[in-house]
Parts: C-alpha cells; structure tokens; sequence
RNA sequence: GGAGGGGUGCCCGAGUCUGGCUAAAGGGAGCAGACUGUAAAUCUGCCGGCGAUGCCUUCAAAGGUUCAAAUCCUUUCCCCUCCA
C-alpha cells in the first residue's frame, strides 16, 4: 500500500541506512566500495523492502564471503522473453557485478496453477519434454542478458513435487485466509463477484515456498508481484529463515502505451525478434514512452537520460529523433551495432521515402491454384497469410491498402495473372514477393 | 439445502421487462486511409464468414413457442450474493 507517509519513511530508511554505516567496523574504503554497492543496486528500483534489510545482507556477504542468493520466479509456459522481462534481468545482472548468484526458478508446478488473474484458466501441467524444452530456450534467452556462469536454474518441481499433502497442509496453515483476501487481484474479485478458486491461494503461497527451498536473500519481481514476494518473507519467518530482502521493479508499458507489456496482450517486444521487427516496434511506441525506455532498458546513466530528457523538451527536436536513437540502442544490445544500422536504414527506406525493404516474405503460388494461369487477388492475398479470411482482404481492397507491383487495386474483381515475379504490398510495412511453383 | 442475481462478438460492456428497425450500442485493442522527416500524435473509416447488393453461422448448451427470438417458455451446465 502506498501511502503518504512514504517520503517520510525513505528519509527515515535513509537515516537508518547512515546509521548502520556509522556502526561498522570496517576500513573507509570498504563502507565506500559497500556504498556504491547498494547505490547502484536500488537504481531505479521502485520498491524496496527494505533498504537496510539489503544492506545488512550486503555486509554480511561480504564478511562471509558467501554470495546472495539473488531469487526470480519464472512462468514456465511463456519461455519468450521480451523487453519488460529485462528491466528485472538487468538489475539481476548488477547483482551479478557483485558476485551474487541468481537462480532463477521455473515455475513448472506453480504453472498448473497459474498466477491468478481472474482470466486465466488452470493451466495443463506441461509434459517433461515440454519443460526441457523451455528450459533450454530460457537459458539461450537469459544468456543473453546474464552471465550464464553465475546463474543457476531451478524447476520448482524439483521440491514441491515432492510435498506430502500433510506439507502443504502445514504451509496453508501459516497464512490467513482475511491475508490472502487482502491481495490486490482477490479483493476486486471479491469486490466484483468474481469467482476465486482455492487453488489460487496456493499459487502465492508456493511461490513463497519457493523462497523457502531457496533460502533466498534476496527476490526479484515486478511491482506486480508485491503479495507474492511478501508472501515468501512471511513464510520463511515461519519456517525459520531470516526473511528475504524484496525488491521491486517497475512495469514496463508495452506497445500500446498504458498497459504493461506482455505477451498475452501482443504489445510486447520480444528479444528473439529480428532487429527490423525490434526498430519499428520501438518506433511505434507512443512518444510519451521514450524516456521511460531509456530508462528502463537500455544501458545509459541517469546522467544520459536527463540530457535525452532535456533535448526532448525542446521544440526544436523532434521526437522522432530521439526515438531512433533508442531504438538504435535497443537493438544493439541484442542485435550489435551493424544490425541496428541496418535496421535503421530499412526503416527510413520503408516509412520515410516510401521504398520497398530488401528482405520481404517469399510467397510461391502453386500452379494447381491458378485457374488460366490466374489467381483471384483476394485469395492471391489470402495466400500470403497477411490476413485471416477473404473478406478482411476484401475489406483491404476496398481501403486502398493493396499494391500489385507499385499500383493500388481498385477492385476485388481482378484475377492476377501469376506469370513473373511481381510484388504485393499490403498496408504500409506488409510486402511480399509472389512467384509462380509448378 | 433455500431465496435471489448473472453467463453477449478479441477484451470490457449495453440490449432482455415492452419479440421484428440487431451481425447486435458504446469503449478498448487491432487494421486501413489521410497527415507527419516515426509503425508517434491527430482525424476518418473498417472491424463474424462466404467469389457477396444476397446467403450462412453467432448473444453459455440443447430443445420449444412464433411469420419472426440475444430477447418469451422448458431443461441442462457454469458463476456470484444472501440465508442455512
């Protein structure tokens, strides 16, 4: 809950925090090293809990010489990681820049659950093939953003496969049912008149198991998640266990400008997707968007961003401007540098001059289809898999959207001769080269 | 177990009393066009399917009444609230 008093408490932390330091007995040079530490890890952070918590356990790490257990919980159905996914993996990496460890935990099991939503339905329990095969994608993705030698994977399977239903009776017994209501997503359902399943309430509650299994000091997650990861503090205090440090991070708005980005909602970029596909994502974000992206996933100093802040604040500038270089940024980080020029180049020739990219979708015409060597040019179109049904190319024939070698087609009465290589455009960015199969 | 309220198109949500004008208002998402040195913003249009001025399928499911049903009746399934 956020309440007013908040400012007067991160004061208070912050004195707190100056205190703890005041108290230790080490070298000025280490209390510097440690400060610098914790000020880069509670960067951008959005909610922490709390801050002398996790400074507490950075000295003790560092007397013991024993790394942080640095925790992320993972949807095992979705194995495609997009950029809101990296606000939380970037922070994990600077944790790794420390020489703490990160496990990330799979939530194969907890996935038949489903976190609660109100929408999502019980999920089917994937089959182990499946579960490998998520595996292996996750740790091609997250290599991408972590260093794979410092981090660990885990199936939650692995202990709560494991429980006897008397285990899971002894968790349940650790949490209230008037706490368990108090969760955001349960209370408007509540509210609403919604159904809530029991079974949900297993969903925060083994994912806060999972901490337990873990031992972990620290947990990661969106703001989105703050009942759960509080959850994990809970029940490790009951089973003994100093509860871990939760750190929050903000939600990521995805394509469409307000809602968070994920896949489900289709406004997310994803970090597979080919660096074209990533540039003209990036530029499609409202412009209102820029400055969060910046500072949410790309590699710039608070410093850099303010100056990009700035010089968007002046009329002068364009925002497109800005927004290429952050989409510059972006697909270089995952793309390198010769794509992302690449990519901004297709784009200017696309949407800017109007041209044709150079790579486009290859559509081979079966001679079997044609009628007199002819195609009718809505399913010429339906063809290309650029729509779901005739009439949405109907409909496109009608609102001008359809080029045929650079000219518009006026009418849906046309059978296209197949003969040569011609080129079909359908909007602005749809383009497809049709060719003639035998 | 009793009483009551609900289940509508990708999502949200009107319409149900008073059957036809309802392929179903409105919003969101999406797509297209115009404009723009952005796939931004804005404006406009489209937004179930079908070789299509018509036909087919859709308002939880199945039956029924009627010339005509999202709307009325019956049964079934599912959700919620209150009572026990």
């Amino acid at each position: 809950m956020i309440t007013k008093n908040n400012l007067q408490e991160s004061q208070q932390d912050e004195n707190e925090v100056e205190e703890i330091f005041q108290e230790l007995e080490i070298s000025e040079e280490e209390k510097k090293k440690l400060k610098e530490e914790l000020n880069i890890l509670t960067q951008g952070v959005a909610d922490l809990i709390s801050k002398d918590d996790l400074l507490a356990r950075l000295i003790s790490s560092r007397q013991k010489k024993k790394p942080l257990k640095v925790k992320l919980g993972l949807d095992p159905s979705a194995p495609d990681i997009h950029l809101g996914h990296t606000v939380v993996l970037n922070k994990l990496k600077q944790f790794q820049s420390f020489g703490h460890e990160v496990h990330l935990i799979i939530g194969d099991f907890t996935g038949m659950i489903g976190d609660p939503s109100g929408k999502s339905e019980t999920r089917k329990q994937l089959t182990e093939e499946e579960v490998e095969e998520n595996a292996r994608t996750y740790q091609e993705q997250f290599s991408r953003v972590l260093d794979p030698d410092k981090t660990i994977l885990h199936f939650n399977s692995d202990w709560l496969g494991d429980l006897m239903l008397e285990d899971i009776i002894n968790i349940a017994s650790r949490y209230t049912v008037a706490r368990m209501l108090e969760r955001d997503d349960f209370a408007t359902r509540m509210a609403d008149n919604k159904p809530i399943a029991i079974h949900e309430f297993f969903y925060p509650l083994l994912q806060g198991y999972d901490s337990v299994a873990l031992d972990a000091d620290v947990e990661l997650g969106g703001t989105d998640q703050r009942f759960n990861l509080l959850v994990g503090r809970r029940l490790q205090r009951e089973f003994d266990q100093t509860p871990q440090v939760v750190m929050m991070m903000p939600l990521l708005e995805g394509l469409d400008g307000s809602q968070k980005m994920s896949k489900s909602l289709d406004n997310y970029i994803g970090i597979n997707e080919s660096s074209q596909e990533m540039y003209g994502k990036v530029m499609s974000l409202p412009d209102d968007l820029i400055i969060r992206y910046f500072e949410l996933v790309t590699d710039l100093t608070p410093a850099e961003v303010e100056k990009e802040r700035k010089k968007l604040q002046k009329d002068a500038t364009n925002p497109m401007k800005i927004k290429k270089k952050l989409a510059h940024n972006i697909v270089t980080t995952y793309h390198g540098e010769d794509e992302a020029e690449k990519a901004a180049r297709e784009f200017d020739k696309v949407f800017s001059q109007g041209q044709k990219p150079e790579d486009m979708k290859e559509v081979i015409i079966p001679a079997a289809d044609l009628e007199e060597g002819k195609l009718w040019i809505v399913k010429l179109i339906a063809a290309t898999g650029f729509v779901d049904s005739n009439s949405e190319a109907r409909r496109l024939i009608k609102q001008g959207a359809v080029r045929l070698n650079d000219e518009k087609v006026e009418t849906i009465d046309y059978d296209v001769p197949i003969t040569e290589e011609m080129i079909l455009q359908v909007g602005k960015r749809r383009f497809a080269r049709i060719r003639r199969g035998d």
